[in-house]
DNA sequence: GGCTAACAGTTGAATTTGTAACTAACAAGG
DNA sequence: CCTTGTTAGTTACAAATTCAACTGTTAGCC
């Protein structure tokens, strides 16, 4: 016996809504940054910014991506171990460690990136130019990211 | 030393964004649901299938709402612990099982779903009628439940 | 019937994540 | 210096998720 209520589909739900198409949409990436080089979803993360904007803290990937930091220490130890990125302490303030791309990760960062970037480009390619523009400002400002709240 | 290519803020990727929108649109509530009735986001979604178009198997659940088979399993059995839902074997064919909302089960369904449609609204209300369906509308085809592409 | 394949749902072990407590390093005030 | 508080990052433990193998049931086909 559904509600008596005005049918209040789940799929028009603006959370769930989002949330299938971040799964959808995110799936065929992940098999392949998974399969290529075993990495998890944050690790890539952590590459990729590190990648794009070079040597910072563990802090400041956290921040930026708004990732906790248990998981970007994680992130970071991984790939670490498999050389992708080097560590070091601040001369300054020994409680930050500066992380910066080994040459193999700036080779992995560049083909991850090639891919993405058509990805992303296979993605809006579904759309006009000007919906996805609005698409992506209307995410920036639902994840708070954005300040133009 | 960031690459020399033209820059590709991960925060343009889509499934990126797509991500951050989802987690922080979705945080807030996730924390009504949880404090006030300690579901997990699972549960929660199987409870609101069934609690919008009623009676149906595990397995309908799975394919509507995209749940892997062992969670929409384990959350049935927590849900069922709970009283919120009963569940039937199937009389013809023994394998199915009709799951179906208790009176507390449906009770809880009417709470959530009113907060969850005020959600909804304030989340709405950051843009104009158009843009949030233009936004739905590609939600649902990114997402791949619409029969559009 | 009796064999095999397919299917709904469950369970167990291995991964992954989240929470909280922890270490090490600095900073400020006395 | 020596407390007290803060910060960057790590670790330990519990909770959740995934993957694969499993049970019980039905269907097809000989």
């Amino acid at each position: 016996m559904p509600s008596d209520e005005p049918p209040f589909d789940p799929s028009d739900f603006l959370p769930y809504l989002l949330n299938q198409a971040a799964e959808a949409a995110g799936q065929d990436f992940q098999t392949i940054y998974k399969d290529r080089y075993g990495l998890l979803r944050t690790e890539w993360r952590v590459l990729f910014h590190l990648g794009n904007y070079g040597r910072m803290t563990a802090k400041e990937i956290g921040e930026r991506a708004a990732i906790h930091k248990t998981k970007v220490s994680r992130a970071v130890q991984k790939l670490a171990a498999r050389r992708y990125l080097t560590r070091e302490r601040g001369e300054t303030d020994r409680r930050f460690e500066y992380l910066e791309l080994t040459a193999t990760g700036r080779a992995v960062y560049a083909d991850l990136r090639k891919v993405a970037q058509a990805y992303d480009a296979r993605l809006s390619a579904r759309f006009s130019p000007e919906e996805v523009a609005l698409l992506r400002s209307m995410l920036r400002r639902l994840s708070g990211r954005d300040r133009a709240e």
